[in-house]
DNA sequence: CCGCCGTGTCGAACACGTTCAACTTCCCGT
DNA sequence: ACGGGAAGTTGAACGTGTTCGACACGGCGG
């Protein structure tokens, strides 16, 4: 079920200028950025009402969507005071972080099936994209209702913050194993970084799809479908003597930009 | 790196501050879609107090960031009841959609100094680009903190919006001059289709600009100057016989996607 | 002069996300 | 066996954006 969603280029960062209520709650605790995180559960009791606040919140969620779900319909509905969902969760953005997770090993699962056949290039791009939209079709609504949450640069839950970078790394591996898998020939200076750019790709596909009002999203599956191919033979062009300064400046530029 | 193109203060004298908006009065309210918009005046007392309400908005905005300013305390500085500003504005994002106009205005004021004297198409855009990010820089922090609910979909803030329609049209004007005041030679068939492309990568920029935490988003600049030159090369490459189809199916695509 | 009604104005009230001090539960060392 | 304290839990309370019924103003027809 569910997504991951997110926009831009940048860099992650995370200096918090807001109320400064933010929150880290899967990863580690406690690092040396004053987070305010949700707590780890430490006991089989503690580990039973978190899980059962997380469903109950990704039920109604999925329900009522995102904005209409409130905190005390959680509790209430989990049958726990609103001030214990906040024991665990940081903040009701910090629910979504689950998302995330869940989002990416369904997406993981649907995209090796594809990966397991194909060996051309295009067609296992193709197909790890498809597999993207695939696993956040039934969430399209609820998606589209907390991206502006995810977009903002400061929150925990944008695909560029460090809070994120397990979950990125993951994704970015997946178009790794697209590449390196197929028997596509690329310039070897690009092949390091293509795996990257592919994933910033994949989130201007994800960026169309959160927009896209087209019955079923058939509109973000025409993008892929045409931009897979534009890529493929860009790819394959990169080698072309024309091109070559081209794919040397883009390469350089993309090295200065990221950090 | 690092030349800002534009030289910065445009207009002496009295705050320019000007409506901005008011030539887009003729657009009508009320389009089938019952959207929750504000009143418009309809007395010149009405008028005042809008214009009162708008300007304590913007300068709290500016002084405090978006977040940090509550309705309360523009009704308060502003010397009205809360209801009165939601009378005239339908929420509190409402108040920001001046800001796009206030944008709008200097970012063509800045870019006419460039484009009234540079022909090559390359310093034009590279002009055009900088100007726009001369206007946002003194509220980068501020801008930050609204972006996300810019970037909600369903939001009238979205630059993808119906109601920001307006001002996406004349700032997609502004790099259609910018390609046709120049000498570059472009397919004709892409000519047509450019300047949205180009606006297109300007929300790019944009995008990465609110994310860049650089010193005076030095990285952005870097963006601009770098990306710039490869648009100029990759334009000027679009007539040659191995990329006439790809040009093609880049076209074709963005036709099939726009709505 | 009166009464009317559309425009403008008010501020209490509502629902929300979030906080916090107080309370309960229950494991562990003694 | 027991008591101390960490883990877990509670719900009232705070500040927010937004709504709503009531009231004030002012010009115009009678």
């Amino acid at each position: 079920m569910t997504d991951r969603s997110v926009p831009p280029p940048a860099d992650a960062g995370g200096a918090a200028e807001q109320t400064g209520v933010g929150g880290a709650a899967g990863a580690e605790p406690a690092t040396a950025r004053g987070e305010a995180a949700g707590a780890e559960p430490a006991t089989a009791r503690g580990e039973q009402t978190r899980k059962l606040i997380l469903d109950t919140a990704m039920r109604l969620f999925r329900e009522r969507g995102y904005a209409q779900t409130t905190m005390r319909a959680v509790a209430k509905e989990a049958g726990v005071a609103v001030g214990n969902a906040y024991y665990y969760f940081g903040s009701k953005e910090h629910l979504i972080q689950e998302f995330y997770a869940e989002t990416l090993v369904e997406h993981r699962t649907r995209a090796a099936r594809v990966l397991a056949t194909e060996t051309g290039f295009a067609e296992r791009l193709r197909g790890v994209l498809h597999a993207g939209v695939d696993t956040m079709t039934p969430s399209h609504e609820f998606a589209a209702s907390f991206f502006k949450t995810a977009a903002e640069p400061t929150s925990p839950l944008s695909p560029f913050s460090t809070e994120s970078s397990p979950t990125r790394d993951a994704s970015i591996a997946l178009f790794r194993e697209a590449l390196t898998g197929s028997t596509a020939k690329v310039d070897p200076e690009l092949r390091d970084e293509l795996p990257e750019l592919l994933w910033l790709a994949y989130m201007g596909v994800i960026l169309y799809w959160v927009y896209d009002r087209s019955p079923d999203q058939t509109k973000t599956r025409a993008l892929i479908n045409g931009a897979v191919p534009l890529i493929d033979r860009l790819v394959g062009l990169s080698r072309l003597r024309v091109l070559r300064p081209v794919t040397r400046d883009v390469l350089g530029l993309i090295r200065t930009l990221r950090q």
